[in-house]
RNA sequence: CGGGGUGUGGCGCAGUGGCUAGCGCGCCGCGUUCGGGACGCGGAGGUCGGAGGUUCAAGUCCUCUCACCCCGACCA
C-alpha cells in the first residue's frame, strides 16, 4: 500500500482526550478513530491489524473443532426471559430498543441463550454431539464507565465459543483442550511468557472459572501467580481453600497486576435446562446436555499488544500482526532513487508480502519518525546514498539494529520472515 | 453512580469583562530546500461544547446541561 493513497495520517501529537497509551499511540498513528467513549472505529491499517488477530484466534479455534458461524446482534426478550437474564437488575450491561411494532430488543451482550436456543433445530440425539461453536463479532456493553482506550469498550469485538457436550467428563476433556488452544493464542501473539492461567470466581454460572491474565501495570485485576506452576489467582478468589485446592505455597505467590484477556466457563445444564435443549441416548433416554463458553476479547487485546509492544518513538508490532512487514522509505525524489524504491514495492507485493510504500513527498526526519510510529518490524530506506551503493539500509524496528543489504540479501530476509 | 479535571479552526494550545479571538502544527498556492518532523512570501479555515442569565459590553462572570479524561464503585 501506498502511504499517498492511505487516507488516514499520522499526527506530530497525541489526542489530548486521551491517557491511555493504547488509545494515543493507535489514534496518532491513524490505526483507529474515537467515535465516543469506548466506541472506536479501525482505519484501514487498525482493520488489517484487528483481523490478524482475529485470525490467529480463528486458526486455533479451528484447529481444536471449532465451527465458526454469525449470530445477530439484534435480540428478543422471550429467550433471554426464559433463563433470567433480561431484567436489568440481573444483567446491567444491556443496550435495550423498541421494535416499530414496540416490542422489546436488546443488543447482544453475550450469546448462551440464542446459541442454546438456535442448537434445539439440530441437536437431538447423541450421534449430534459434541458441538464446538464459535464466533467473532461485536459485542455492546453498556459499560457505566469505558476507559483504557481499546481495552474496555461498550462497543468491542469478541471471540465466543460455546460447547455442547454429552455427560461431564466429555465437557472436561474438551475444556482442557480449549485451555491449551487459548495458551498457543497467547504465545503466537507474543504474550505467552506473561499470560496466566488464572483461576477466578464464576459469577452467576458456577462457583469458579478461568481467566487468562496478561501481566501489565495498566491492568484492571489483580492476580497471584505463581511463576514456577505458571498459574494464576484472582484476587477475587484468593482464599485458603483456593490455595489449598490448587496445592500451592503462599510464599511462592507474587501479586500482579494483569489484563483480562480470556475467560473460559463451565456452565452446566444451566442454559440447556432453561431452553430445554436436550439429546436422546443410545438407550433412547433423554439426557442433558453440558454447556462450556470460552470468551477472548479480540478488541481489548489490540489494545493490550499496542500497549505491550511499544516504546517511546511509537508502535513496535509483532511481525504476524503488523500491517505490513516492511515499510520502504523511499528518501528524495531523483529518478534512480523512484525507480529503485518502486521496482522493490513491485518485487515485494508480487511476491505476496505486506509492504507499505512510503512514497510521500514529505522529508526524510518525517518518514524516518513515522516509520517507527507505525510501528512495521523492518524499514527499507532506498536514497541517493542507498543507491549509489547499490545496498538498501535495512532498519530493525525494535532493537534499531541498521543493515545495508544488497536485494538479494534483502529479499532473502523477507522470505526468512514470511516463513516464520 | 459519587469525587476531581478539561471543552477555543482538522490537531496541540494561549487568551486580565473592553478594538475585527490569537499562536504552533497541519492544509492550499509560488519559490528555495531535501538522511531525523526545513524556510520565505501569500492564502483558506472559528455557532469559543450547548441553552439561559448578569452587564453598556461575555471566550472570560452566574445557573443549568452535554461531552471527554482520571480516581472510586461496577464489570454476571
Amino acid at each position: 500500500m501506498r502511504l499517498t493513497n492511505l487516507f488516514s495520517k499520522t499526527s506530530k501529537t497525541s489526542p489530548s482526550d486521551e491517557t491511555s497509551r493504547n488509545a494515543r499511540l493507535l489514534i496518532q498513528a491513524g490505526y483507529i478513530h474515537k467515535e465516543m467513549a469506548g466506541v472506536y472505529d479501525y482505519l484501514p491499517l487498525g482493520k488489517i491489524v484487528i483481523d490478524k488477530i482475529a485470525n490467529i484466534v480463528r486458526e486455533e479455534m479451528n484447529a481444536i473443532g471449532g465451527q465458526e458461524i454469525g449470530m445477530s446482534a439484534l435480540q428478543g426478550k422471550e429467550l433471554w426471559e426464559k433463563s433470567g437474564r433480561w431484567d436489568d437488575k440481573v444483567v446491567d450491561a444491556w443496550f435495550k430498543s423498541k421494535l416499530a411494532n414496540g416490542s422489546e430488543v436488546g443488543l447482544g451482550w453475550s450469546h448462551e441463550e440464542p446459541i442454546t436456543n438456535m442448537l434445539i433445530s439440530y441437536i437431538q440425539s447423541y450421534k449430534d454431539l459434541p458441538v464446538y461453536v464459535y464466533q467473532i463479532q461485536t459485542k455492546f456493553r453498556n459499560e457505566l464507565r469505558a476507559k483504557s482506550g481499546l481495552m474496555r469498550g461498550r462497543e468491542l469485538l469478541m471471540k465466543d465459543m460455546y460447547s455442547f457436550s454429552k455427560d461431564k467428563d466429555e465437557h472436561e476433556k474438551f475444556y482442557e483442550t480449549a485451555t491449551n488452544a487459548y495458551l498457543k493464542v497467547y504465545k503466537r501473539l507474543g504474550v505467552g511468557d506473561i499470560t496466566y492461567k488464572t483461576f477466578a470466581s464464576g459469577g452467576i454460572f458456577t462457583k469458579y472459572s478461568h481467566e487468562f491474565q496478561t501481566l501489565s501495570e495498566v491492568g484492571e485485576d489483580t492476580i497471584y501467580v505463581d511463576k514456577a506452576k505458571k498459574l494464576g489467582i484472582n484476587k477475587e478468589v484468593f482464599n485458603d481453600e483456593v490455595l489449598a485446592h490448587l496445592g500451592v505455597n503462599k510464599e511462592h505467590l507474587k501479586k500482579e497486576r494483569a489484563v483480562e484477556v480470556g475467560n473460559i466457563f463451565t456452565l452446566g445444564s444451566r442454559y440447556s435446562d432453561a431452553l430445554g435443549l436436550r439429546y436422546t441416548d443410545k438407550d433412547g433416554a433423554s439426557r442433558q446436555i453440558l454447556m462450556g463458553c470460552y470468551g477472548i476479547g479480540i478488541s481489548r487485546l489490540m489494545g493490550l499488544l499496542a500497549e505491550h509492544f511499544a516504546d517511546d518513538k511509537g508502535l513496535v508490532w509483532p511481525i504476524n500482526i503488523a500491517p505490513a512487514i516492511i515499510i520502504i522509505a523511499r528518501l528524495g525524489e531523483e529518478n534512480e532513487t523512484t525507480k529503485l524504491a518502486d521496482e522493490m514495492y513491485n518485487h515485494l507485493t508480487m511476491m505476496g508480502v505486506s509492504v507499505i510504500y512510503d512514497d510521500r513527498d514529505v522529508r526524510a526526519g518525517q518518514k524516518l519518525t513515522d516509520s517507527e510510529l507505525l510501528g512495521i518490524p523492518y524499514t527499507v530506506v532506498v536514497s541517493e546514498k542507498t543507491v549509489k551503493n547499490k545496498k538498501f539500509e535495512v532498519r530493525n524496528r525494535k532493537n534499531s539494529d541498521t543493515k545495508n543489504m544488497s536485494k538479494d540479501e534483502l529479499l532473502k530476509m523477507v522470505a526468512s520472515l514470511t516463513t516464520n
